[in-house]
DNA sequence: CGCCAGCTTGAATCTACTCAAATCTTGTGG
DNA sequence: CCACAAGATTTGAGTAGATTCAAGCTGGCG
């Protein structure tokens, strides 16, 4: 009993929904069963195409991926990342059609997220989750539309930060951060060369270190207020 | 009868949920008495406030807002905006709470979407349009991301005569533009005094004209094809 | 131990911003 | 119906933040 609890809590993607929304029995074993049958997708593979259809909704059990458009002379653009507990393709529609391309950062392991239908208590977790991911999509745009490259940088890493740290996987800003300067000026609307530069900037700062693959905040209070961050907020009881 | 069907096709709103998803006619005269009991908000009034638990689901029957965000020093980003047949506060989750403020940028008349429940066939006119928000999102954070001003002033255009044609707001090209250059500069990450140029520039290059609140786009798909840009599907049907 | 991807640095350039002032529109009250 | 005020657009000049291009460096991995 203790080790299978303790399974749960160590479990990412369960830790994740588990803090969105109460689960009861029925849906932690439909998330373990469904878990246990997760797949691999290795870096660069596509787990989902702009323009085909969406056949089931996948969870996220390990690794990073992000979504992506490319445009035509190459520019590319990173609309979000997706985390471990994180689900793609949720939306409640016949025939659905994915309106972007999700790609693997990492190597990444996914299953099939579990029908509502078979465990209800589910349905809210998978609706705070949409509501946040959507959410983070409107502090992607003010970001771009609004922040300087200081700001921008600052504001994803708390982002992260605060998104790890519902999965378990971030404390104490602190968390792995498996991506290159190039993938993290893809999704900041920047160009590599000013990413390094913004970097280093804020390492001589004291804001924060970043060696392999680790990312230390040192202050996150201090930076969120710096930059102007408040956490997200989708329902009144959490 | 006559009389009747032609009400349906000349209000946005309806036209528009009619154009996502077949209406069976429960959900029409559902949307027809939801929308007789519509109600005027000013320019400037919020329909919904960030942090603000959100109480209904509002249909916008007429008029044009803006999801916005202020930050601490007075820089303001339009996330998107919301048009007539647009859904708003649209979750399936319990206390919901607004992760974003709706103003009025004209006058606007909303009301009380139907429920679900009383009217069935309504479920997948709101889930797509729930999708295609999403992607209307995605598209706003590679517009800002990733193009430069010219792009962006086009590539806005061209979505919300898209959006518009839905509710048979616009055709040809030709729409009603109700916005000044400020909130244009908001909504695309640029200064009014940049919006400007550029503008002037696209008239000069005979791309557009914008007089009066009409803006007129002389060649769309020959635009859409400068700038790179596609239609927004969400649909394998539509 | 050598290679390659990723990181770092510099210099020149450019896109978009800032500040400031003039002009044009629009709506309102007399 | 005109005059005025307030808001919106236009224009100019100078500046700043980010890009581009190019070259050198570093460290992890086969």
């Amino acid at each position: 009993m203790i080790a299978e609890d303790y399974r749960h809590i160590d479990a990412p993607a369960l830790r994740r929904l588990e803090a969105l929304a109460p689960l009861d029995q029925t849906a932690r074993q439909a998330l373990q069963a469904a878990i246990a049958r997760s797949r691999k997708i290795a870096p660069r593979r596509e787990l989902m195409i702009e323009g085909r259809e969406v056949k089931e909704t996948l969870l996220v059990v390990r690794g990073w991926a992000a979504r992506i458009r490319i445009l035509g002379d190459g520019r590319r653009q990173i609309m979000n990342f997706t985390l471990p507990g994180d689900l793609v393709g949720l939306c409640g529609q016949e025939n659905p059609v994915s309106s972007a391309t999700i790609i693997a950062m990492t190597p990444v392991a996914v299953c099939t997220a579990p029908d509502i239908a078979a465990a209800p208590a589910l349905a809210q977790a998978y609706a705070v989750s949409r509501a946040r991911e959507e959410a983070y999509l409107l502090a992607q745009i003010a970001r771009l539309g609004r922040l300087n490259a200081h700001e921008r940088i600052a504001d994803l890493f708390l982002e992260l930060l605060e998104r790890l740290e519902f999965a378990g996987l971030a404390s104490h800003g602190r968390f792995v951060l498996p991506l290159t300067q190039e993938v993290l000026a893809d999704a900041l609307g920047l160009t590599a060369v000013h990413v390094n530069r913004m970097l280093q900037q804020a390492r001589r700062a004291g804001e924060l270190s970043w060696q392999s693959k680790e990312l230390v905040i040192h202050d996150p209070a201090a930076l969120a207020r710096q930059v102007g961050r408040a956490p997200v907020r989708v329902t009144a009881a959490g």
